[in-house]
DNA sequence: CCTGTCACG
DNA sequence: GACGTACGTGACAGGG
């Protein structure tokens, strides 16, 4: 039927279906494969309820779901930031998108996009051309930006509330006639979608002007007349951004269709078409009803994991896979490849899955310098195998050291070779534990392995603060599987041996199961992860920090050895004559260093005060006893002394003289991403997230951080990061306002509590509302502050007190947060990152604990969230600049640049970090950044 | 291997 | 009413 008089068109807005069915309803998978399903099956919920409620005689005769093209429209050549601050769809909505379109098929709807143009335009154009010839239109929807196009036999449905929106209901929105819509909405702006609009003018007073002068252009014209100088001059000045904008929100009748009116002519749906698709994603109910609407037979679903079809082409489909906890763990049927033929075959059945667990078996745990010894691989539970490369005939007995190579081995390179192009193949996923290890091995071999998986960083983004994610851990938990555990072939301790002396017949075991291992969790895991609904953390917060961090540890930093062992020298020298005269003070030689006998010294054989014993029955010896013994004895003042330099000489001076890389002269840390529970990293092997810096002396260390010749070390960290996430979070106007002004926090915080005004501020004050801003992040408790601040506990409890009283906000969030963790078991950071509080709900001491943890983890964990965000979008921001970046530390970040790069770097990098949050979240609080650069670290800082 | 101590944010 | 408490880490030394 030719579309003219009498025929009534239906357009519906498939995006806002979509996205409603996806905000609406759990995260739901199909079964069969975890595929992510919850939004198309709302949507077909959405489009099966429509198509029942317009059967009626006021049915529609011609009908389509219009979608989105993804990607840009002709308004970015407009506008280039127009929606630009739209976060990106989430990672589980992304694979549903086509699924959609799939769906609206099914159902015999019209289904149309069209590259380069908004749903919007496609809707607006159709609604002109049904209008001209006469027809009525009904536009399925509530977005504000349709209205325009209502009048004239246009109406809107906001199918939610089932209300209809004629002229009279845009007048109600907008306060002008539809066809003035658009004037009002290019003054007013729309901040979701970056239309800039005039500064200053809103919905309510752009309507007052228009219905004041008429239309937009006269006012524009006329913009002289405008009695309020502000109106007037936000509208003078920004003449040309409002022309912009109307054209941005001015919706295309004239978009290139490559369809007509005709072809959306309603048809019946072809029940098994229809039944098809329903069953393939697992749609039980709604299959069932529809059946029964057409009296057919409801479809049988087969939704046991591994029985899907495979949406995602055939080759996961020939060979479904089985679950990862069904087959049983059997070491004999772990295969040892010994022959070219063998390795081909491994790579034929990777190349058919397109996925493979990897691991490496290695001569230590430094990856800068543990050389390969073998490889496994696993495509199917149960299934395993290993490729031994370099190892020896040795029995590992020093005596009868053999290193000859081992029997049945491929050569080393040629199985690298033949390994490589599949490691480094697009198509093909790489799965591991930790694989920041392996691919850091592997980078020494020359390959590159990407994509890739890491079942650690899924588990971390799953269960963080549940239980640790070593593979040992993770497979007694998810697996029910205890592996060999690397001691019986290694041993350990001083006889332990390197995995190169592992007789073969062991190794083959023992390697070929984690691989057999990573594959199962990967297998659990993969679907858990969309439902935990923290795919978004894991994609966009842990994975890609992977290839960051890889990086900076292989650059690693120069340390300059003869600094650190001049120091050495100096404070043994130091530490001799103060051992001499504690020695002499207690008129007896004994071991400084043990707390145990400074114990009896201090509190039996000088009879002082104070001293505790521990569970062990010996005297504790802390700073803080020693402090005050301090004020009236010499013998503990020279003790505290004597353990400042133990401890730089012993973590410091010497220890890092050992990690110092005999290659490359510098020291390369390992980063932990899941080492700690809120998200921040933890450095280790050595710690170079603890080097001093609070005291003259051991900040003198960092001197020894040196940037190579040429160039200069530069440090960049964020001001008060944290504190500016409490405000935003708790959203506590006086401090959000502080931070907008660039006003001391600290001096703000002291002069709303005790009265000071800002020009009569003491130092001491300021420190005390310093201490209780930071008790704050943690969690405060009269006890902990008056400690810190070394006063009378009551004392403490008034400030606190005090505090809340001039920031209820604060005692709001705490409260707030503390009663989420209990009702959730975790809480969260302003990214979606979870943190898990397994002991909220404790009762005893562990209690106090647990609150204050879970008060402090959504901040700090925030402000990982935010320095990791910078981090993962460092390597492109600094890509043509003679700029490395080599540390982390929580809130800062340490390059080693060029000398005449150095101010372009601090820039780019200063940007970078300031805006790490956008476009995920929006601070309510400007984030700085102080840059400092020099010779050294000391001088940088 | 555990505990105490102390370095950092 | 008593108890024990600031949050998050890692390395080293002593001592069993």
């Amino acid at each position: 039927m030719a579309f003219g008089k009498g025929c009534h068109l239906h357009l519906i807005d498939g995006s806002a279906f979509i996205f409603r069915a996806y905000h609406a309803l759990p995260p739901l998978t199909r079964k069969s494969d975890g595929l992510p399903i919850g939004a198309v099956a709302g949507f077909c919920n959405m489009l099966h309820k429509y198509i029942e409620a317009n059967t009626g005689p006021d049915a529609p005769t011609h009908a389509a779901v219009i979608f989105d093209y993804s990607g840009k429209s002709f308004r970015n050549e407009i506008y280039d930031k127009y929606k630009a601050n739209r976060p990106p769809a989430p990672e589980d909505l992304v694979p549903q998108f086509p699924l959609t379109r799939q769906a609206t098929r099914a159902f015999n709807v019209a289904c149309e996009e069209i590259e380069g143009y908004e749903a919007d335009d496609i809707i607006a154009t159709l609604s002109c051309q049904a209008r001209e010839a006469g027809g009525r239109v009904t536009i399925i929807s509530s977005d504000k930006d349709l209205m325009q196009l209502v009048g004239d036999g246009v109406e809107m449905l906001d199918a939610m509330k089932n209300k209809r929106i004629g002229p009279d209901e845009v007048v109600e929105k907008f306060g002008v006639k539809p066809e003035r819509v658009v004037d009002v909405q290019a003054l007013a702006g729309d901040s979701t979608d970056n239309v800039p609009g005039a500064p200053g003018i809103g919905i309510k007073t752009a309507a007052l002007l228009i219905n004041e002068f008429g239309d937009l252009d006269t006012l524009l014209e006329r913009a002289g007349e405008i009695p309020q100088p502000k109106r007037r001059e936000s509208l003078q000045d920004n003449a040309e951004l409002i022309r912009i904008s109307r054209r941005l929100v001015q919706l295309d009748c004239n978009t290139p269709l490559d369809f007509s009116l005709d072809d959306l002519e309603v048809k019946e749906p072809d029940p098994e078409a229809l039944l098809a698709f329903l069953a393939e994603m697992e749609f039980r109910t709604l299959a069932r009803r529809v059946a029964e609407q057409f009296k057919v037979e409801a479809p049988v679903i087969d939704d046991t994991p591994g029985a899907s079809a495979g949406s995602d082409g055939a080759e996961a489909g020939d060979m479904p896979d089985p679950t990862a906890r069904e087959i049983p763990f059997d070491h004999a049927k772990y295969e040892h490849v010994a022959t070219a033929q063998a390795l081909d075959d491994w790579l034929m059945r990777i190349a058919r899955a397109g996925y493979v667990a990897v691991d490496t078996e290695t001569t230590g745990l430094d990856e800068m310098v543990a050389d390969l010894v073998g490889i496994s691989l696993s495509v199917t539970p149960g299934e395993a195998c290993y490729i031994p490369l370099a190892h020896v005939k040795g029995t590992g007995d020093d005596l009868f050291a053999d290193d000859t190579p081992a029997e049945g081995q491929l050569p080393m390179q040629q199985v690298l070779d033949a390994l490589k192009p599949m490691l480094e193949d697009p198509q093909i996923l790489k799965i591991g534990q930790n694989i920041k290890y392996d691919a850091k091995i592997l980078h020494r071999y020359g390959v590159t392995v990407a994509p890739f998986d890491d079942t650690m960083l899924m588990s971390y983004a799953m269960h963080g603060g549940l239980h640790g994610h070593g593979m040992d851990a993770l497979s007694e938990r998810y697996l029910h599987h205890n592996p060999i555990p690397i001691k019986e072939l290694i041993g350990s301790g001083k006889s332990q041996l390197t995995f190169d002396k592992v007789p073969l017949e062991e190794a083959v075991k023992y390697a070929a199961e984690d691989a057999d291992i990573t594959l199962r969790l990967w297998q659990t895991f993969k679907p858990r992860l969309h439902r935990a609904r923290v795919t978004t953390v894991y994609e966009t917060l842990e994975r890609p920090l992977v290839p960051v961090l890889a990086q900076m540890e292989r650059h690693g930093v120069k340390v300059d050895r003869d600094t650190l062992s001049r120091m050495s020298n100096a404070f043994a020298q130091k530490m001799a004559g103060l051992e001499a005269e504690i020695h002499e003070l207690a008129g007896e030689a004994f071991n400084v260093g043990s707390p145990a006998q400074l114990g009896e010294i201090l509190f039996d054989k000088m009879g002082l005060e104070g001293g505790k014993k521990g569970k062990t029955g010996k005297y504790s010896t802390p700073a803080d006893v020693l402090e005050d013994l301090a004020t009236e004895h010499d013998l503990p003042a020279r003790v505290l002394d004597w353990r400042q330099l133990s401890k730089l000489k012993s973590t410091y001076t010497d220890a890092l003289q050992t990690h110092i890389n005999a290659e490359t002269g510098r020291v390369h840390t390992s980063y932990s991403i899941t080492g700690a529970n809120t998200g921040r990293l933890a450095s280790t092997d050595p710690n170079l997230q603890n080097i001093p810096v609070r005291t003259e002396e051991g900040r003198r260390i960092r001197e020894a951080f040196v940037a190579q010749k040429g160039n200069r070390l530069v440090s960049l960290d964020y001001s008060q990061i944290e504190l500016r996430i409490l405000a935003h979070i708790a959203d506590i106007d006086a401090l959000k306002q502080a931070f907008k002004d660039g006003h001391d926090i600290h001096a703000m915080t002291a002069s709303e509590m005790f009265d000071v005004p800002l020009d009569q501020m003491t130092p001491d004050i300021r420190r005390q509302a310093k201490a209780i801003n930071f008790g704050v992040i943690y969690g405060i408790s009269g006890f902990g502050l008056a400690r810190n601040l070394r006063i009378p506990r009551a004392e403490a409890q008034a400030f606190i007190d005090r505090y809340f009283e001039r920031f209820p906000g604060i005692r709001k969030y705490m409260d707030d947060t503390v009663a989420y963790a209990k009702e959730h078991g975790c809480v969260q950071t302003l990214f979606g990152r979870k943190i898990h509080t397994p002991e909220i709900n404790a009762k005893g001491p562990g209690a106090g604990f647990a609150k204050r943890a879970a008060i402090n983890a959504p901040i700090q964990g925030t402000a990982a969230d935010v320095i990791r965000r910078a981090m993962i979008r460092m390597p492109e921001a600094i890509r043509d600049l003679p700029a490395r970046m080599l540390l982390q530390v929580h809130d800062e970040l340490i390059f080693e640049v060029e000398e005449a790069a150095v101010d372009d770097t601090i820039a780019a990098v200063r940007k970078v970090m300031e805006s790490a949050a956008a476009p995920a979240v929006h601070l309510a609080v400007p984030l700085e950044v102080d840059a400092g650069q020099g010779m050294s670290w000391a001088e940088a800082h």
